[in-house]
DNA sequence: CTGAAAGCGCTTACAG
DNA sequence: CTGAAAGCGCTTACAG
């Protein structure tokens, strides 16, 4: 008796399964499942019978019976390739995916029409997804959420003004991260720290400064002088020249990204102004831009694939129902390199 | 009498719609799927109907019955974060989510494990999706091909060697892509034409190699120098490097990614060469590197979102089983900025 | 042209 | 501890 016998054509089906194992499909699918109730001698015959068919279960036919689709979105800017300079989505996206494949749970990416903003609600309120992770710009987060009661949700960010309903997000505590790289600054002595800080209408451009102003109180030290950026390289070339035409005094700078680091770094060499010699340079991301910045820089690492990994965790949870905390910190470290 | 009555709690179903609309389920199913036997007046009611409670068909129940699991995966290189200086990647999965949610596929993100590369063959054998985009490298092409009669899949880039099987590709016409961007340099009267090529052993590299050779075949001009880089800024300097050692005599330099071309200006402006006025450099690629090149890059645009689009629509063909050539080119163009 | 009915492949009360 | 049966929400022959 071969196993075809029980596999007619195409894939086979708990049926299937059953008949070769001597169980009935209810049983099958009791092992399947997990659960407990299930005589040891019938669990090894019905794995057995698994292996032997190579059987999968029908996605739809689960999902029908749960009345769980089984999928969750992951909510991104439509206009992410422009600024794909900033490897930021990808590695997020990356790690979610990865996380996710380990589940059963599929993962799909939903890109917001900035034509038509509606859409992107229609889909997540339609019950095509158990939940959605909200990578979106801080700008459309109020609109998301209002829907967190309707869909489960996570943020990757934490709304600028404190929502009006409890949300959850999964985020580094940035800051905490702009205060590590600060610290490790006045740990090598600097004293006159200024800082090239992010948008100052960003969560992460307002808590970065906070942490390097933060870090510099308890030392004992003034802050220095601040100018902003938009977290890119120019704009972090733009932020350098003008801390240098103010002409202050400074012996290190804390910037906010590494992509704006980068363009520092180029303005400060073009001013023959030695790096670390000189002015040292700490940033924030752990990144392509980080390694090949010249020199490579001493930053601050996101583990932002982990973030991804813990959006997806932290919704799968708040989809089961169990309590989740409203903010949960992924944890950052600092990696030393010759810019500092 | 309120809608409320036909929807009992959760989502409506076909049963609700049809008992407003005075209707059955299957009447309200063939006029979802627009089976035309349908009287008119009764159209126009269930689709009242279906306005009215806002009704979204049930994916599971739909995808059970239709035996399709209404899912496409895109399958991309596990280390796509590291290599994600490069947009290539988030603008094709761009143009792809884009274009899929115009359907009701869903397409799914599926990263190939490196320790564990059978995964994935499982995870697209498994009956977990209707077919597949393939973007690995290239090394791992062949791998897929073999699956190919088991799932439809479209590739992202044409394999090294013939496959041994009928396969689908989409992507740019790369000779003719290179050839444009040479062809435009002799329009400007260069004629010593060298290039950084990509790698040699992909069908990108080799491609546009072909066409930087031919259109200056065409043109009665010898073929300059070659160095190769790896589609990298580093690896462009290197070979602007090599060129400028060898002490050839080069008017202009066709450099095979917009990456590689970065990496060269910044060589040539390190020696004070004038761009365009000694050097001409055109490359291929119209991206971040392209615009904020110094000068801004001339060079021909890949489509790449477009490509993204095209990957899914001529693999949702190929699973309605239509008849779809072994290659559909993607249209390229000219995009002229101050490198010439 | 339309409806009653079967069935897609699962899960889970309900009996036993 | 296990099985027979109902049912999740659709689509589609099959009658009429």
């Amino acid at each position: 008796m071969t196993s075809d016998e029980f596999v007619e054509g195409g894939k086979p089906t708990l049926e299937a399964v059953g008949a070769l194992a001597g169980v009935s499909r209810a049983t099958v699918s009791r092992v399947i499942n997990g659960h407990a109730t299930v005589k040891p001698e019938m669990v090894d015959a019905v794995n057995a019978a698994v292996a032997q068919l190579r059987y999968v279960p029908n996605r739809a036919a689960r999902s029908l019976v749960r009345r769980r689709t089984q999928m969750i979105a992951m909510v991104i800017p439509e206009r992410t390739a422009e600024f794909f300079a900033d490897p930021y989505f990808a590695e997020v996206i990356q790690g979610a995916a990865l996380y996710a494949s380990s589940t059963d749970q599929t993962l799909t990416l939903l890109i917001e029409s900035d034509a038509d903003p509606e859409k992107t609600r229609r889909y997540l309120t339609g019950g095509n997804v158990d939940g959605a992770l909200i990578l979106s710009h801080h700008s459309r987060v109020p609109a998301y959420v209002e829907l967190s009661d309707t869909v489960p949700m996570v943020f990757g960010v934490r709304p600028l003004e404190p929502a009006e309903r409890p949300i959850h997000v999964v985020d580094v505590d940035n800051v905490e991260a702009a205060a590590i790289a600060t610290r490790h600054l006045v740990a090598r002595g600097r004293t006159s720290i200024a800082t090239i800080s992010g948008p100052l209408d960003t969560a992460a451009g307002i808590d970065r400064v906070n942490g390097w102003r933060s870090a510099l109180a308890d030392a004992g030290l003034d802050a220095g002088p601040l100018e902003s950026g938009t977290f890119t390289p120019a704009s972090g070339a733009e932020a350098m020249q003008r801390l240098l035409d103010n002409g202050a005094r400074i012996d290190a700078v804390f910037a906010a990204s590494a992509q704006m680091a980068t363009g520092a770094l180029e303005v400060l060499r073009a001013h023959s102004i030695r790096v670390p010699y000189d002015i040292a340079v700490a940033s924030v991301d752990n990144n392509y831009f980080s390694t090949s910045a010249n020199p490579p820089l001493t930053t601050v690492d996101l583990d932002t694939a982990n973030k991804g990994a813990v959006l997806v965790q932290t919704l799968l949870r708040l989809i089961d129902g169990e309590d989740v905390p409203p903010f949960t910190a992924v944890p950052t470290a600092l990696v030393e390199r010759r810019s500092v």
